[in-house]
Order: C-alpha cells, then sequence, then structure tokens
DNA sequence: TTAAATTCTAGAATCATTCTAGATAATTGA
DNA sequence: TCAATTATCTAGAATGATTCTAGAATTTAA
C-alpha cells in the first residue's frame, strides 16, 4: 500500500483504465497516487489540486472521482451523510472515523476479524461489507 | 424487539426523555414505535404521518427525528450519502443494505461475530461500530 | 386562566452534488 | 502534420436533502 508511484506509472495507470492522460485528470491522479494512501473528499482534493497551481473546476473534481471509482482506483467511503469521502486503496479494509475532526484512518486488515457473514436474503449477493469504528 | 407499545406507554417515553407528547410528535413517535423495528427517512416518515391523516411539515419530521435521536429512542445510520436512515432498533446490531431498492434490514446479533476490536488511535474511545453488507 | 416555555410551520437559505451546453484539448488516421 | 472525431473541461444553473428563520400556535405549570 506504500506504493510511490511515478508520472509514467500513473500515466500507464490511466490509459489501462481508458482515461485520457489530460492536465487535470494528471494532476488529480498524482495528488491522490504518488504517496500513500489517502481519504479524501472532493473539496479537499479540489483545494489540493489549486494549492498546487493547476487549474481545474470542482466539476472536474467530481467528475474524474467517479471515474476514478468505476475503474477501480478509487473506493468510496460513506461515513458521514452529507459528504462523500474517497479512498486509494482499494483492497478490503476497514476503517476508523474520528467524528471530532471528520479523519479517515485505515484499520490495519489483519487487526479486526469479521466472523463468517451471515445468510443473506434470497437471490441477493455482496458488493461489499463496510466497517466503520466511529470514535471520538 | 417485537415491541408493540400502547398509546400510553408511548407518551411515558416521550415524557421520560423531556419531550412534550404533542399531536404532531406523538402522531411520528406511534408510527415509529408501535409497531416492530423500522428504518425510515425523513421523507418517507413524511409521507406516512401524511398519510395517516395529520398534518404536519417536513422541518417538523426533521426536528423530531434529531430529537429522537439525542434522547436515544431512535439511530441514525449512516449508508448513503445524501439521506438518511433513523432506525428505532437502538441495541447493537447490524444492517443488510439492498442498494437496488434503498432498503435497510437487520441483522441478527447473533449472526455475525466482530473480533475483537483493534487498538484504538492514541486518547480516542469508541462512539459505535458500523456494520454494513451492501447487497444487490 | 394566564404567563412562560416549547413546538410548529412555511418558506427562504444552505450545502454538496449533478447537470447543461458550449469551449477546449487529446487522439486518430490519412 | 493536419484535420476530423471524440473526450474532456468549464462556469453557472439546477437539484435534492437538510437546516434555518421568525412569527404563530400549542402545551405546561402555577
Amino acid at each position: 500500500m506504500n506504493t510511490i508511484r511515478t508520472r509514467t506509472q500513473i500515466i500507464e495507470r490511466l490509459k489501462a483504465a481508458k482515461l485520457r492522460p489530460t492536465r487535470q485528470r494528471l494532476a488529480l491522479a498524482r495528488l491522490l497516487f504518488e504517496r500513500g494512501d489517502r481519504h479524501v473528499t472532493a473539496e479537499q482534493l479540489h483545494a489540493d489540486v489549486i494549492a498546487a497551481g493547476i487549474k481545474v473546476s470542482l466539476a472536474t473534481v467530481y467528475n474524474n472521482l467517479h471515474q476514478f471509482t468505476g475503474a477501480g482506483l478509487l473506493r468510496e467511503v460513506v461515513v458521514d451523510s452529507g459528504r462523500s469521502y474517497f479512498d486509494t486503496n482499494t483492497a478490503s479494509h476497514f476503517h476508523f472515523f474520528h467524528e471530532a475532526t471528520g479523519r479517515l484512518e485505515d484499520i490495519p486488515i489483519d487487526d479486526l476479524v469479521l466472523g463468517a457473514l451471515p445468510q443473506l436474503p434470497e437471490n441477493t449477493s455482496v458488493k461489499r461489507v463496510d466497517v466503520i469504528i466511529r470514535i471520538r
């Protein structure tokens, strides 16, 4: 998970996802994927990219967050009705949510064991299991 | 959890929570607590109370859902950034979330075992643990 | 019954997000 | 390299859930 990716690797990732490496998309992808795991909201990422000196509209940030999620490069985490968080760690894992600060933190996979899943309702399959430990 | 409460019991519950049993609040409380467990959004509950022939504004539904939650009579469940669900079952338990329909379903407590919680970050305590199995 | 306190309400305001439609940029194939 | 095609970007409007506002109505306690 500590993957530090180069610019070139990121461009490859985008191409593999059939997403053109435009100036805006590349800037967003670098902010998201060049360093370790991140949990961001659209607003936060928009502020980051602006701070990095690249002109990108908020709509574009939303578009790209959704495109990345659709391509499996991000995972949406629902902890707060009101805003969405996106997690660069797409492997199966759980979260601490700091209620006071709104910060999300990964729980190392082995640190929390989930027993066998219960029997599912008829004709359904699991899309995903979310575990959030809300702390303060 | 199959508590069928009488009108009088509900009034007592409200008084215990220091909430006046007004016409509107009582109507909402009866819809929520007279039958078994329910998972509702503000819009759904508003539609229900109107259908029951009582005139209540949407703002009042929101006010009361929050007051009930503050009093521990309801629990807010976050499954969807965009709208809030309120659960009349305040005991510790987990949920199935039907992504196609937006319906929440309780998982019987013993049907899913969560291992020991991981070590918490410094100076924090657990407020709540949410487990949501997203199915479709 | 009355005053004080709470609650209710319609409508405006807010906030995150999505939509619109025209402008710009990236890619493709000759 | 150069259009032509296609994807992408953008500002600003629109949306949808929720909260706020401030005045009216109701409830309670004495």
